[in-house]
RNA sequence: GUCCGGUUCGUCUAGGGGUUAGGACACCGCCCUUUCACGGCGGCAACACGGGUUCAAAUCCCGUACCGGAUACCA
């Protein structure tokens, strides 16, 4: 007995079945936005409900489906955090069930053969060709005008036996009309005159579309099927064919479209990589964030809160949320700054400096592993980057409760140089003013490494614009190095600075650092920032930072004496001239 | 063409008979400040249009316009 008998029975019984949805892209792209968040909008309901959420791969169209899609698909689902609750279905593998059922209805005599030669599509242009037809059509066409419709059976057995090709296509009965309620739109009526006798098996044997959704989301079980506006059609169609089954049909849901700045169809062939979810991932997005955004596109908790957590997303996610009008997706086309929704850039530097830092760390260790950025000695466990610290400071960071004992001037609970501790408080410091984890690897890259580029602008309004800092800056090293550097210990900054000894002072901490930093800009009768804003970008090679005695603190001092006697900034200032 | 759906600041949206039409992003100004952000304060900016119903319409009804979707032996 098929499945959809004993659903029936089941749903008569008013048993309460769990909720089964199922996200079922076709395998000819990559994820892009609207799937994305027709995906998470299942899986919203599906953990609402405390149901389940599958996965259907929908590759009956052999010529147009390929793996790589699929495994892009995969991809871009894994990284929103979508995974199927059983196994994923390839609609593929099931043909031969659609076929058998083709050829029942067949038998039953709720379908036809079609012995109507096969029009040759002008393939360029699939779309218009069928859109012009149906212009010509006009309001006076007859779906009901196939020659072949009521041919005996007789004959077309005789027809089919002969080897004459044909589809099979349904009987959709003259007079009536289709109606459902759908979960966002209300109810939805169509004349059976509107729908056309759908054609279910190709002549070729293949199971179309329609027919394959059904039978699968039958055999699957589905209970509500929520996908894009753009299939309410054929949602009248399928009802059809449930009926012709003698299936029970599932609840229905439609969503709002997502749309193009200009309020066309946002497609994958005219906007590209833009609407790929990979894209993003690639570009530094925190997954959450990002589905954050989604959720937010054509749904709504009607209330002003704008940051939810998974959690709270799947508590308050409800169908009446869903609006009944497109959103548009508002990137900038051809601006590299704001390249895709402003608010979704928004939403990700918002999520990369507020999220907790458990759950940011690891995404920072993958960019950076990515740009070989990452040291082992970041780990919890890793050892610092300090061979020759002092017994003092030492002992003041592992036993911080003495902290009476200590001299004022000595920082004690300053994480060491390049330790877990400096690479989670280094975070902490430089997320305030990143838009993506990429950030992390460019314009944070002087924080973990040596080999850093300088910003020319960054160059020219803070260094070349104020000639005095040439000498100033490499003096204001010195001064650190006899005034805050170790007392005692010798630690010769080598041209090439191994970061072992990158920390190498007790005393290079932030109110020591501004008291020298400012005695100095005095002495020089210059502007605090003059000397702050030069010591940034031949510190960390930009223009914009964190307070800069942070920065002096974060770096070390023998990294900072380093960078600021180091002439690269100087150089390339010289050997790349303003244009005239 | 026909069928279906939609229309509140530039964008995402709240509001569903009585609101100074609210919030967010973006943008602009001020404050904070060694830079840039963050943050705080403030500003700009919307009910597509026309008829009805009603004491009262952004909200309900009808029409128009515009936008979108569908219309296939694609999915």
């Amino acid at each position: 007995m098929p499945d959809f008998c004993v659903r029936r029975s089941i749903r008569g019984n008013y048993l309460i079945m769990t909720v089964r949805v199922r996200f079922a892209p076709s395998p000819t792209g990559y994820l892009h936005i609207g799937s994305a968040r027709t995906a998470l909008f299942n899986y919203l309901y599906a953990r609402h409900t405390g149901g389940r959420f599958l996965l259907r791969i929908e590759d009956t169209d052999l010529a147009r489906s390929t793996d790589e899609s699929t495994r892009s698909i995969l991809d871009g689902l894994k990284w929103l955090g979508f995974a199927p609750d059983e196994e994923i279905v390839f609609q593929s593998n099931n043909a031969d069930k659609h076929r058998e059922a083709a050829k029942r209805l067949l038998a039953e005599g709720k379908a036809y053969r079609d012995f109507t030669p096969k029009a040759e599509p002008n393939d360029a242009n699939v779309k218009e060709a069928i859109k012009e037809r149906a212009r010509q059509q006009g309001g006076d066409k007859n779906f009901r005008d196939n020659p072949y419709r009521d041919l005996s059976s007789e004959e077309s057995d005789a027809r089919a036996a002969a080897g004459e090709p044909f589809a099979i296509r349904l009987k959709v009965p003259a007079e009536g009309k289709t109606s459902f309620e759908d979960g966002v739109y209300g109810l939805q009526e169509r004349d059976y005159s509107e729908t056309e006798d759908l054609v279910l098996l190709r002549s070729d044997g293949h199971p179309l579309y329609n027919l394959a959704v059904v039978l699968d989301d039958i055999e699957m079980q589905i209970t509500d099927v929520i996908r894009g506006q753009d299939h309410l059609t054929n949602t009248h169609k399928q009802l059809l064919i449930y009926s012709a089954l003698d299936a029970e049909p599932p609840r229905f849901a439609h969503l709002p479209l997502i749309l193009a700045p200009n309020k066309g169809k946002l497609s994958k062939r005219k906007h590209g990589e833009v609407v790929s979810m990979t894209t993003y991932r690639d570009a530094g997005f925190v997954a959450a964030a990002f589905r954050n955004f989604l959720a937010l596109l054509g749904w709504s908790a009607g209330e002003e809160k704008e940051i939810y957590s998974l959690d709270e997303l799947i508590k308050k996610f409800t169908l009446e949320g869903i609006h009944r009008s497109n959103a548009v997706f508002n990137f900038h086309e051809g601006d590299p700054k704001r390249w895709t929704d402003d608010k979704a850039i928004w939403m990700n530097a918002e999520y990369i400096r507020t999220m907790s830092l458990a759950e940011l760390l690891p995404l920072v260790k993958s960019e950076l592993k990515a740009n070989k950025l990452w040291r082992e000695e970041y780990e919890p466990d890793g050892r610092a980057l300090m061979t020759s610290i002092s017994s003092t400071s030492a002992q003041a960071f592992e036993s911080s409760t003495e902290i009476g004992d200590r001299p004022e001037s000595i920082a004690i609970d300053r994480p060491r140089y390049g330790s877990h501790d400096w690479f989670v408080s280094t975070v902490d410091l430089i997320r305030a003013r990143f838009f993506t984890l990429k950030d992390f690897s460019t314009q944070g890259r002087a924080y973990f490494s040596e080999d850093f580029d300088f910003d020319p602008a960054a160059v020219a309004k803070n260094l070349t614009k104020f000639p005095e800092l040439q000498e100033w800056l490499p003096e204001l090293a010195d001064r650190f190095e006899a005034e805050l550097g170790e007392i005692g210990a010798d630690q010769p900054v080598a041209g090439n600075l191994p970061l072992t000894d990158a920390c190498c002072s007790d005393r290079f901490f932030e109110s020591n650092i501004e008291a020298v930093v400012k005695a100095f800009a005095e002495e020089k009768g210059t502007k605090l920032g003059v000397i702050m804003n030069g010591a940034r970008t031949l510190l960390t090679g930009v223009a914009v930072g964190p307070s800069m005695l942070s920065v002096f603190e974060t770096i070390g001092l023998s990294r900072t004496i380093y960078r600021l006697k180091s002439r690269l900034a100087w150089n390339e200032g010289v050997k790349d001239p303003v244009v005239r």
